[in-house]
DNA sequence: GTCAAGATTTGGAATAATTCTAATTATAAA
DNA sequence: TTTATAATTAGAATTATTCCAAATCTTGAC
């Protein structure tokens, strides 16, 4: 199961970084296995207490950070919202929809960008990261036909699968930091 | 001086996207050019306030959306902390210094390192950013000798300066969404 | 110049995200 | 078993951001 899995890959990365596998730890990972979404750490910490009632939102976001800290996952920070996490260690982008809000992998080597870029001397680099942003084809395809009240719940996308979308009569849900446009005359 | 580029500058991105060019806006818009140090929304504020003391924080947010939203600025969300603005619309990307929380522009060059990713079909991209994350040379030169704590403010760089930075006995202050890495055996 | 409509600002409240604190519990090493 | 340290917990506090209603400002029509 995801839960056995992440005591395998967990243990050594996480003591090798100088931090113990606790169960919260082993199972907050899980839940990021098991449902490769990007979630919140408002997210994580619902699903987690499904199997520790009585884990604390704060015992959350230390397992994240321990779980960040070992290389396990990493932070996505998109817009001026919560942060999210990916517990996909492959070498890859994200795609953020500005329609749905969906998130995607999009794997993508960096080995070759990161030599390109004219860092000045004595900086060194241990994370690289690459964000896009723009419309995913699912809401792509629904703008460009009329833009009609759709049921279903914007949601994330889970490695370049496109979900339901709910537009709402104008240009769809915005992202954290992005007030509404005014009418252009 | 730099609200008088800002009204030449602001003007016609700002109306051409829908937006009035307000004193409030371009006042921000003054801010940021002003001094390029990736301010937060409550820094912003604070300068702001010299100018316009019944500003609220309220329109400062409702002003740099505006701006981002006009093509004027970009938002930068680095960790779990507030969201940063820069107002350098050349082609770059941001430095982080996980040791002095510094930010610095990097000269970038993108557009063959978007032509490499592979986007699933219908997704058309609108935002392409990359964030880097690791020591800046001043940081890295004091590391390199005996961590001894010193004084100075920590803060951002601007367009790659080196700055002073507080070291307090410890792996440096820690950035948002990174809690103290517990001692190794 | 007046009026109406819509955009924007304001002050303050509310919400959301995250951090902090102190006490308790768990764990590992001696 | 004891001790030291890491981790968890519950809840409070702080920070970041959004929302609301009223007021103000701006623009276009008349």
């Amino acid at each position: 199961m995801n839960e056995d899995l992440a005591d395998l890959k967990g243990t050594e990365r996480m003591t090798n970084s100088g931090y113990r596998l606790t169960p919260q730890r082993r199972h907050v990972y899980g839940i990021l296995l098991q449902k490769k979404d990007h979630p919140t750490a408002n997210e994580v910490f619902l699903r987690a207490k499904q199997a520790l009632p009585d884990i604390s939102m704060a015992t959350v976001y230390n397992c994240l950070d321990a779980l960040v800290q070992s290389g396990l996952v990493t932070q996505v920070n998109l817009d001026r919202g919560a942060t999210h996490y990916c517990v996909n260690m492959e070498d890859h982008c994200h795609f953020h929809c500005d329609s749905c809000d969906g998130i995607f992998d999009v794997d993508y080597r960096s080995e070759w960008a990161k030599a390109q870029i004219p860092m000045p001397a004595g900086f060194s680099i241990t994370h690289f990261q690459v964000a896009l942003r723009g419309i995913c084809s699912a809401c792509a395809a629904h703008l460009n036909r009329s833009q009609v009240p759709r049921d279903g719940d914007p949601g994330r996308g889970e490695n370049g699968v496109a979900i339901p979308i709910k537009i709402v009569g104008k240009e769809g849900p915005l992202g954290k930091g992005k007030s509404a446009r005014p009418k252009q005359t």
